[in-house]
DNA sequence: AATGAATGAGGGTTCATTCAT
DNA sequence: CATGAATGAACCCTCATTCAT
């Protein structure tokens, strides 16, 4: 049983689309199940490619995935900081909360591969890579920082980019209190346990709306 | 060398007391790294036991780690609700948020613990274990949850507990964006990425305190 | 497809000759290929015994392969100081040699086993393991040295001891001088060649001899 | 970021320069660790040549280190015949050990050089290349045999090239014994081990004169 | 002739779990 | 109840070699 190997990605613009052909097999494999349960090999067959030349790509599981949790937080500022451009105006806190929450939830996937980040930086990264990650991350926080300052003036001086982190905690906070196992969710379908069961939608939206109203900027 | 098999437990009293050293050995296993770090040898070893003598106890890892969970979240209960008895009187949203933190940080290892929560639930927990773990849950929040609505008025009905699992989402989200695994503890040492260093207490202290300043009773 | 389990060794005994079924595995194994083609399923396999049981027993492929050779030269030692007591007289040096050439390649496998212990103490030997071969090592060639400068005066004090390491080594050089591999041997029989075959036995004893007939004890 | 390829070699003598290259960057990459750990990316890349040009000049990982073998065997034996011609007379056997040691030890790498003949050959190098080898080899050992004749007349007819063979393998039992592996190191370091140690130039001195002075014409 | 992307077999080791003693 | 020997699936990664460009 011989595979025909696939074309060689000779030019760089290649090589980058086989990148991310290879990203893209690994959240394939990641929508189907938990890290632990996605092997590489199971995403160099969903890639087309031999186990080794995932390899050639990432120099290890966990680099893939960062690289997945990247692209997945950049596609996220970016329409974030769309939304907030075409706001034009000032924004309520429930406006924001709701305009925050609405992006996020637009892409099915992103909330749960936000909350890879933690696990996959906790093994396997080397520290240029954890801090080429941390610096990227740093200047999209600023970037879209400044924007929000200017939609919701009650941020004042660096309070959108710490509010962003902010928001952050409370997406894998939330995302890890509603997203239940399948066992989980077969307990709280009895019914003493549904009028428990909580929506990540509306607990994020509620929560992000609560610290939004109640702002008050660092003293300092 | 024979290791003289541990005097056995017969009665119920004995057992739990058995029970009891296991999760102990986990916990500090666990103290000392990751849950994957962290194998049932070792806990078995530690607990002064042989392995399949820890399987009479629990039928899993997961299970094992479940109880370990259960029991911080109940003695942290325990511990809220004491220091809520002791307040006597209302609190202000900054008072409370003091509160709550404090009574979570006072043992140091609870917040790792609760982060356990999700990843243990999603593998390898039957559905039994998992509808009782829930409705030990749902008890302990309603219970605590009417408590923190007199104190704190603005809560409304059911307020309380719905919050409390907001704040179960904060404790999580936070200490996912705050404790560093040491190559991203490397990183953020360079000169450039300092300033990013976030402190777990100080900013679960504020997003609690916006929150609860910002709270508004559920529509009904 | 179930293999029914083994039956376990409880006792110390059990446990020794479960030790030597492995150890044995390991010898049969390596008789058929290079040490690089041996691998642990293949010895577990031929042990009777799943992969994971190999290493309750040896904590690696290299500790594995240093037992099998402890246990090969154990063997020759005995058989060494077997045959020079029942020398009862003294040897000439011509005498002596064959004593030893005979006792070595009476066991037609101990002469190979002998060429793994460099490879092998190279590689994954952690150094308690590495000491106490050493040790044993240094034991034997201490008394089966002794008996050796009885049977051959000209060797002086110590001198026997230095002997038997010098005679390993030219085991070892010989060995790897006369055992072609299967391209070779193929090599060595075409007509050009052939007259350039060595026998190991012919090219050990006769330089085993020189080294005893010119043997002159260290100044000192 | 496209590395300029090398220019061509077409002219026999470049050709000749490159192998020569990749043989060098092989040898260094030897001298800093075992054969295992010397990958073909290593040596191309210390070559500075793309792995496939490697393969371009040889046909295997196995034919180039035979090819550095060959190499340093044939340098020894020019050394050697070199120092032979300019003794003008006779040798006593301490002599003639003296200067064969000395020629060998002169470049620091030769040792561990001949200890890679037996692996190497022993691992996919086809009949041909095996065949020219040995064939070069004998060829060698017959003219310089000849020359250790006329200076070590004791040796009768054809027995410098059998000494010399001999002598072969002398050099990689010693060094086998006397070369220990990191953890093996550690542990004659120790005080009980330590009077164990042997050193390399003194025991094959010693071997080879023993030899030399105990020399016997073969029975023909 | 030179390149380096692609291949994929292969291997040692770990560890949750079982169950004979 | 307690033990710990036995199990075996699983998994990441390496690297010699090939061959399209």
């Amino acid at each position: 049983m011989v595979r025909t190997p696939k074309k060689r990605a000779r030019a760089d613009a290649d090589k980058q689309t086989r990148r991310q052909d290879i990203v893209r097999a690994a959240a394939q494999a990641f929508s189907e199940g938990p890290l632990s349960s996605v092997t590489m090999a199971d995403v160099a067959r969903r890639a087309g490619l031999a186990k080794g030349t995932v390899y050639l790509y990432f120099p290890s599981k966990e680099a893939l995935f960062l690289q997945l949790v990247t692209d997945a937080l950049a596609a996220w500022f970016l329409a974030v900081e769309a939304e907030l451009q075409r706001a034009h105006a000032e924004l309520t806190a429930d406006a924001l909360a709701e305009l925050l929450v609405r992006s996020l939830v637009a892409d099915g996937s992103l909330t749960r591969l936000m909350t890879l980040l933690h696990p996959v930086l906790e093994e396997n990264i080397d520290d240029a890579l954890a801090a080429a990650f941390k610096r990227r991350l740093r200047d999209q926080v600023i970037a879209a920082g400044a924007l929000l300052e200017r939609r919701f003036p009650a941020f004042g001086p660096q309070g959108g980019g710490r509010f962003l982190l902010q928001f952050n905690a409370l997406v894998i906070g939330v995302h890890s209190m509603t997203s239940p196992s399948p066992a989980v969710a077969r307990a709280m379908a009895l019914p003493d346990l549904a009028p428990f069961r909580l929506s990540f939608d509306v607990e994020l939206l509620a929560l992000t709306a609560s610290v939004l109203r109640g702002w008050r900027p660092r003293a300092g």
